[in-house]
DNA sequence: AACTATTTATAAGA
DNA sequence: TTCTTATAAATAGTT
C-alpha cells in the first residue's frame, strides 16, 4: 500500500527504515487496538525501537493480585495475558528503584526483596530520563565526563535489568520444579493405593476360592516404584 | 477496508465477530511480521480467542506453533514468558553488538550467527589464553592497543556465557514443562486405574450383600477428583 | 508533517 | 470454510 511494492526484506537506507517504522508500528498498534475491541480478544503487542524504547499495546485493565486468586482457571490465563505488557515495565520499575539508590555512598546496595516483585509505585522514570537525554542532546555533543556518567547509568540499567530477567525465570524454573516434586508424590500415593486394591482383590478372591476350595490365582502384581526421577538441570 | 466502513465496537453478530476475528487475526500476525523484518525490530505479539486460544507472533523464532498446540494452558504460559525472554535477550544482545561495533579498526564486528548459540567449541579455551596472558606479562604492562584487543574478546566471552547462560535456562523450562505433562497423563491413568478397581470392589461387595440378603452398606467414595491444581506462575 | 498514488486488507456476498 | 470482489485503509515515495 503506497506507491511502490514492498520487499519482505530489511529496508537499508536508514532514514526510509526509521520512517516505515514509525508509520508502520503506530499501524500495527492500530491495528491491534481494532482487533480487541471488535472482537473482544485480548491482544497484547511489545515493539523494540533499534534504539531500545518501548512501544507497547495491551488490551487488557489492569488486575490486582488480590483478584487474581478468586479466579477460575480460564480466567487466569487472561489476566496473566493482560498483565504481559507488565513484564517489560517491570524490568524498568526495578531499574528505577535500583537507580534512584545512590550508588557512591556506602549504601546498603542490596534493596528489600520484598520490592523486587515489581509491584512497587514508580513508573520508568530513570530509563525515560536517559532517554530523552539521548534525543534531546545528541550522543555528539557530549563530552567525555558526561558520557562516562552516561555509560556507568546504563551500565547499572543494563546489570539490574539482567539481574531481573534472571530472576523471574528462576522463579518460573523453582516454581516448575516444586510443581514436579508434588506429582512425583501424588503418583506415589496413587501407586500405594493400586497395590492395596489389588492387594484386597486378591484376599478376596482367595478367600472365594477357600470357601469353594479351588485353585488359586495369584496375580503377581510387580509394583515398579522407581524411585522418583529427577528433571535434569543444566543450569550451573 | 472492505465493502462497509467499520464502527470501532464490539461487533455484536457473533458468526460476523468470528470471522473478522479469524481475518483481522492473520492480518494482525502479518503486519507485525513484515514491521520486523522491515524495519529489523523486536516484536513479539500474542493473542488470546474468546474461547482461549492463543496466537502468537515472536520475531525470532524459537517454538513452532505446531508445538504450541500440544501444550497445556499452565504451559502456553511459560512458553510466552520464554518466548518474551527471547526477545529481550535479543534486545540486549543488539544493544551490545551496536556498542561493540567497530569504532576505529575495519573489523568484521559481526559474528556469524550460528556461533552466537554459545554452542561453539571451547569458550574455555580462549578464556584460558587470556588469562595465562594476564599472568604471564602483568596488565600494567599493556598497552591500549593490546587492552582494547583484551576488553573486546573479554566482551564477546561474556556475551557468549550470558546467551549460554539463558539458552539453558530455556532448555530448562522446555524439560520441565514436557515433564509436566507427562506426569499428568500418568496421574489420569492411574486416576482410571483405581476408579476401575474400586467400582470392581462395589461390584462385588454388591454380590456378597445380594447372596447375604443382608445389611448394605454402601460406601460412598468421594472420589476427590480435583483437576490437576494450577501452577503457580510467578512470571508477570 | 502533509500529500497522493498505489498497494493491501478486509467486509460482505457467494 | 474458502473464494471473490468492491471498497476502505494503510502506507511508500514525494513535497
Amino acid at each position: 500500500m503506497g506507491r511502490g511494492k514492498v520487499q519482505l526484506k530489511r529496508i537499508d537506507d536508514k532514514i526510509r527504515r526509521q520512517v516505515t517504522f514509525s508509520k508502520r508500528r503506530s499501524g500495527l498498534i492500530k491495528k491491534a487496538r481494532e482487533l480487541s475491541v471488535l472482537c473482544s480478544v485480548e491482544v497484547g503487542l511489545i515493539i523494540f525501537s533499534a534504539k531500545g524504547r518501548l512501544y507497547e499495546f495491551c488490551s487488557g485493565e489492569r488486575f490486582q493480585l488480590v483478584e487474581l486468586n478468586t479466579l477460575h482457571k480460564e480466567e487466569k490465563n487472561l489476566v496473566l495475558f493482560a498483565n504481559l505488557g507488565k513484564v517489560l515495565e517491570r524490568y524498568q520499575i526495578h531499574n528505577d528503584e535500583e537507580n534512584a539508590a545512590p550508588k557512591s555512598g556506602g549504601g546498603t546496595g542490596k534493596k528489600n526483596p520484598s520490592e523486587w516483585n515489581g509491584l512497587c509505585a514508580g513508573p520508568n522514570r530513570s530509563l525515560k530520563t536517559i532517554q530523552s537525554e539521548l534525543e534531546a542532546q545528541n550522543i555528539e555533543n557530549l563530552d567525555v565526563t558526561e558520557l562516562t556518567q552516561l555509560e556507568k547509568q546504563l551500565d547499572t540499567l543494563l546489570r539490574q535489568t539482567r539481574s531481573r530477567k534472571t530472576q523471574l525465570m528462576m522463579d518460573s524454573l523453582t516454581a516448575l520444579i516444586e510443581k514436579e516434586k508434588q506429582l512425583q508424590e501424588e503418583k506415589l500415593l496413587m501407586e500405594k493405593e493400586i497395590a492395596e486394591l489389588k492387594e484386597q482383590k486378591n484376599k478376596e478372591q482367595a478367600e472365594e476360592a477357600d470357601q469353594q476350595s479351588c485353585s488359586a490365582n495369584n496375580n503377581n502384581n510387580s509394583d515398579d516404584n522407581a524411585p522418583p526421577r529427577q528433571t535434569m538441570l543444566h543450569l550451573f
